[in-house]
DNA sequence: AGTATGACGTTTT
DNA sequence: AAAAACGCCATAC
């Protein structure tokens, strides 16, 4: 068995996927982005296959850029995935897949202002 | 220190 | 349009 040190990223990772909300999905890529290492979408796909269990993650909020469930779809991990999306009211098609349009995590949106700060820009 | 492995993603055939 | 090639990154060994 692997033992799991926590570095840096894998600290950050943990923290972006436990964020997920539930109801909602996010992508490798995404977690990656949001971890500080927008390339590393294979090192997130790894921290999940071995810290998912011990840490116990959401990792089935967790699916590919083009909005699947990256397992083999006759493979227990794939019921399993599709099993607690659903269970989380998403739907997910008979392959796997997801309307990310629809359920993908939108992290918050940084409220913008100070352009509205003086009024007499909208006086013309 | 160098190689191998992934629940990935993008580009090129 | 499907498949392969390529790039990428963190970790294990």
């Amino acid at each position: 068995m692997p033992v799991v040190q926590k570095s840096p990223f894998t600290v950050k990772v943990l923290r972006v996927v436990k964020a997920i909300p539930k109801g909602k999905v996010s992508t490798y890529k995404q977690v990656a982005e949001l971890s500080g290492s927008p390339h590393a979408s294979r090192g997130v796909s790894w921290i999940l296959h071995t810290c998912s269990t011990l840490y116990q993650l959401p990792w089935h909020r967790v699916i590919n850029s083009k909005g699947g469930i990256s397992f083999d779809r006759k493979s227990h991990n794939f019921r399993e995935q599709k099993r607690r999306l659903v269970d989380e009211k998403i739907n997910v098609t008979i392959d796997g897949f997801i309307d990310l349009a629809k359920y993908q995590w939108k992290k918050k949106p940084k409220k913008i202002r100070a352009v509205t700060k003086d009024p007499k820009i909208f006086s013309k």
